[in-house]
This record gives structure tokens, sequence and C-alpha cells, in this order.
DNA sequence: CGATTTGTCTACCGACCGGTAGACAAGGCA
DNA sequence: TGCCTTGTCTACCGGTCGGTAGACAAATCG
């Protein structure tokens, strides 16, 4: 047994832990069929995490760091405030192409209520400050409609996350519509709503 | 003891677990705790349900008859375009505030899966189907942004339900902000935010 | 080499949950 | 009046889940 073991597990675990509570929610979701999921007991995760709700918030913060990952790499090098928001989208819907169950874990953690959610929300506080600053600029230049710049980021955070995880109601509205092909046609779908939302009143 | 019983008593536990599968999710709420919720037995519960699946479609098709019936009255004599969406949008908000669990059910509808979230979708097809040739007639005349009205629809959608349902994210976003006053807030914003959207492009 | 830490396991417990069986009382009906 | 349906209950069962106790083996270190 090469004693490599330890952090390599917990990450593990932890990436299995989100991909379940993700597909059944927290309280669906056992930490046995994790642990099994991983290949191991469940005294072994319990080993890791002392108990189900440790787990949760090592996936949250995990969660939020790896989403700050994704959004400050898409970030890098654009200038104009229209080719950061493509960018910080498209990185969004790249993140949920590979890894399906993540934004429907934010949406649970979002559910759990805010105590949970903040575990998750404070690790993207940076970006968010500047999200917010990058928007008041856009507003004070004239090139995005003036409104509340923290009512706008809301609004587009539900607008790309509602995008992203309700399968089940884009079946009902268009049709049976699946796969990464689905995914790109929602993806442009929602760039185009956004930037004719941005879009100042002439 | 009145026999009145029968449907009233139906439609009390129904309206109940509406409200509890919308808090806690299907998974997390118990029909004990409905049961007694409604100051009756668990096992009352399930002389009216034969199981908690029956129990959970009855909440469906109900939810879905509500809903329906508010779009249907808020449509009542808006001829416009605009004050159609309008008004659909302000009854939705209307329904959320007077019944704060009810988008979070029907959330928690889309989450189950296109099976249990169809049983909710198909009451309201008729509609859909009316808010799609809305959509078309409005593209084609001119007066809204020409693009996939299905997917339009789509969007739409989870911008509206998105806005009622991440309080949590509206939290960590906007920081505190609760109760009827947000709810407005975020109807005035969801308002700005599609009619921007839905404006042609010059 | 021996002591200790690290990791994984078996065995078990108490709580809860969904569902069944069946007693029983009160209203409706012939 | 007496039977039957309707509605509510107590009692219980099998299964699952989160968590504890503790045995045990391999790796590490003085």
């Amino acid at each position: 047994m090469p004693r490599t073991g330890g952090e390599q597990r917990r990450t593990t675990i932890v990436a299995e832990a989100i991909h379940q509570f993700g597909r059944d929610g927290y309280k669906g979701a056992s930490i046995e069929s994790i642990a099994t999921a991983v290949g191991v007991r469940k005294q072994t995760l319990l080993y890791y995490f002392p108990n189900k709700e440790a787990l949760l918030e090592a996936c949250l913060v995990a969660a939020g760091e790896r989403l700050g990952a994704t959004i400050a790499a898409a970030l890098e090098g654009k200038e104009t405030y229209w080719d950061r928001a493509e960018a910080v989208i498209h990185g969004v819907f790249g993140l949920a192409a590979e890894w399906p169950e993540f934004p429907m874990f934010v949406r649970e953690a979002a559910r759990l209520g805010p105590t949970a959610f903040d575990r998750f929300a404070d690790v993207l506080d940076p970006l968010r400050r500047r999200a917010i600053g990058f928007l008041q600029d856009g507003m004070d230049s004239g090139e995005i409609r003036k409104q509340d710049p923290a009512m706008l980021l809301f609004t587009l955070y539900t607008a790309v996350v509602g995008s992203l995880t309700e399968a089940s109601v884009l079946n009902a509205v268009v049709g049976s519509d699946t796969g990464q092909a689905s995914l790109r046609r929602r993806e442009r779908e929602v760039l185009l709503f956004v930037r004719a939302a941005l879009r100042p009143t002439d």
C-alpha cells in the first residue's frame, strides 16, 4: 500500500460527493453510496470527514474554488466588457459540459439555505466584487444599460444557472433536446439573451 | 363527525405536501410530517394516497392547474404582446408572494426528472402553445427580436423561476434583501431584463 | 527493531421512514 | 334497525441511514 493516500482519497471522495449531491440532492445521497462509488467502505469515508455535513462543506469549498479558477482563466486577456461576459458564460458552460452534475450541485447548495451557500459564495467573493465594479464601469461609460449592477448580476446568474439545470423544463418546452448539441444551443441562446438585455436603451 | 371530509382533506393534504416538498425536497419531506402538519396520522394520509409517489403526482397536477388558472386570469383582456408578458410575470410573482413554497416546489418537480415534471407541464400545454404562437407573431410583426420562440420561452422561464427560487444567491450577491419588498424589486428587475431582451435589434 | 501513526475494515446501534394489517367508531342506506 | 361504507386510529415490520467502537494491518520513524 503506497502511502500516497490521504489527499488523493479526499479529493476523489469530494468529487464523487459533488456528483451525487448534485444528482440526488443532499438528503437523497447517502454517504454509503458515495463511499461505495469511490470503492471504499462508509467508515473509511467517515475517517476523512467526521460526518455528512463536514463532507458537504468540503464540497462547497471545492466547488467554489473550481468555479473561481474557471472564471479567472476565462477572464484572462479579455478587455472589453462584452468579451468578458461572453468568456465567463462560455467558461461556465464548458465546466458544465465536462462535469454535468456541477451546476446541479450549485443549485442544491443554494436550496440548502444561505448558511450552506455562503461557504460556496465566500470563495467567489473577490470575483463577485470585480464583476459588480466592472458592470458599473460599463454603465458609466454607456456601454451597458443603466441599472442596479448587483441585481443585474443576480439576474444574469439565474439565467445562466437556470439554463444549465432546468433540463426537464427544456424537454417540456422545446421537446426532446439532449446532449452536447443542446448545451451549445442553450449557450448561444443565453449569450444572445444577455447581450440583448445588456444593450443600452437608445 | 360531519361527513364533509373527503375532498377537503385531500386538498388540504396536497397543499401541505406542496409546501413541504418545496421546502425540504421530495426526499427530505416525510409523509409523517406532512400528515402531522394537517393534524392527522400518517395512516390517514395513506388512506387518501396509496403511497408517497401518488401524493406527489396529485401535487404536480394541482400545481399545474393552479399556475394555469393564474396565468389564464392574468392574460384576460390583455392585447399587446408586452401587456401580456408583463401580466404573466406579474401574475406569477403574485402567486409566489401568497404562496412562497410554490416556485420551490415547481423547481423540485423539474429536479425529479422529465417523468415527474411532465405531469405538471401537461396541464399547462395549451398555454405553452399559445405562448409560443404569440411570441412567433410578435417576431413576425417585428415587435420582438427574431429568434427560436420555444428557446426564448425556455430562457424566460428560467429567468423568472430562478429569480423566484434563488433566494440564497440573492443574499450572497446583493446582500441581505428579504421579504415582500425584495420580491417586488426582483419582479421589477425581471420585467426590465425581459423587456430589454425582447426588444428588436435596430 | 519496536513503537506509533495512518488507513481500512467488520460489527453494531438507534433513529427514521415508507408501507401493511387490522381494530374501531360514526354516518349513510336499505 | 341493522348492515356497510368512510374515515381515523394503534401496532408493527423491514429497510436504510448516519454514526460509534474497536480490531487490525501496513507504513513510517526514533
